[in-house]
DNA sequence: GTCTATAAGATGATAGAC
DNA sequence: GTCTATCATCTTATAGAC
């Protein structure tokens, strides 16, 4: 039928749960084994490293990040919604067990990794700030108030605000505060 | 004469230091002896317990950014000049070794503190919000386009944009992110 | 105060039986 | 594929000599 409940993919589904919540350095293969029900060798079985496992964790996070994104674009017409969706989706992390996005989570803990995946970590900030320029710039299609010069900025800053907003959400543990931030930012834009 | 070069001073600087670069999950005593040239015993002496090395690590930290941002209202009148200060007392960290704010790499960890510390983080962030409210206060004064009403709000964003702000500058390594995306909002402020 | 020595447990990882 | 058994190493932490 499905390959959803595979040891591989409770693995991974494990993994990034975990690291969303703790950190790549704040789990181990022991909190894995226990949660699923299997040893510690059977996971080397299918990620002989631990870097092995954090990557397979995050491309397949990447894609499925990318994936929700396109979703969006597929479901709403007006950019103010498209934009609303997105602070919707990183909201959607905190709402669901209190964790971080993998990458605002790994972005954290950045010197623990070596080049290849910190390059991941990056290329998910830059693929979501081209969705979220593209966005911007339906918006300005539709509004003259959108400086065009200035759409990567925006972008960054949008970006940046999904971000710090869940980081101090997540850490007061008042998903208000996450709202607070981000409906302010909107009824200013 | 001074007492900035006592062994207690070196443990409480080096672990400040590993914290902000590599996390409280991410440094371990051995870290600190080697880097200061003591053994491991020795730090127990003075923190027992990792956990109260972290205790006293940021409580330090949060005196001294209050008194940062105390001297940032000393030094200037105009709010807007003081967020501007404000955005630079953040983009210091990033520009002295790639450090985050202590605060924003312990709120990723936030997990792993019992909830004494978690406390203190979050005050860290609450005597945040408090000072730009004033500041935001201040300019409010001198222009009407501030929401009275918002302003908590609105404060709450400047402080998630530094820190989301950080965490993308420090993650691509290029110091300008942070920049543009701070430019972005003051030039739109 | 700082050291050596050491404990007790966790960690990432491997070998080999089933 | 999954297990048991084991490894070397690291981790936090303590006892006791100097």
């Amino acid at each position: 039928m499905n390959n959803n409940n595979t040891t591989l993919q409770k693995i991974l589904d494990e993994g990034l749960h975990l690291i969303q919540k703790h950190g790549y350095n704040g789990f181990s293969y022991a909190n894995i084994a226990e949660s699923i029900g299997i040893k510690k060798a059977s996971i080397h079985y299918y990620f002989p490293t631990k870097q092995e496992l954090v990557q397979a964790v995050l491309q397949r996070y990447n894609k499925d990040f990318l994936n929700d994104l396109a979703q969006i674009d597929q479901k709403f017409k007006d950019p103010v919604d498209k934009l609303k969706s997105f602070f919707q989706l990183y909201r959607s992390a905190l709402d669901n067990s209190s964790k971080l996005c993998l990458c605002t989570m790994m972005a954290a803990e950045i010197t623990s990794f070596p080049e290849e995946i910190r390059t991941d970590v990056n290329r998910f900030f830059h693929d979501n700030e081209k969705w979220i320029e593209n966005v911007l710039l339906q918006k300005k299609s539709a509004d003259s108030s959108v400086n065009p010069d200035r759409i990567a900025d925006q972008s960054r800053l949008v970006l940046a605000i999904a971000q710090g907003a869940q980081l101090l959400g997540r850490s007061s543990g008042e998903l208000e505060q996450y709202d607070s931030i981000v409906n302010h930012f909107l009824a200013n834009l």
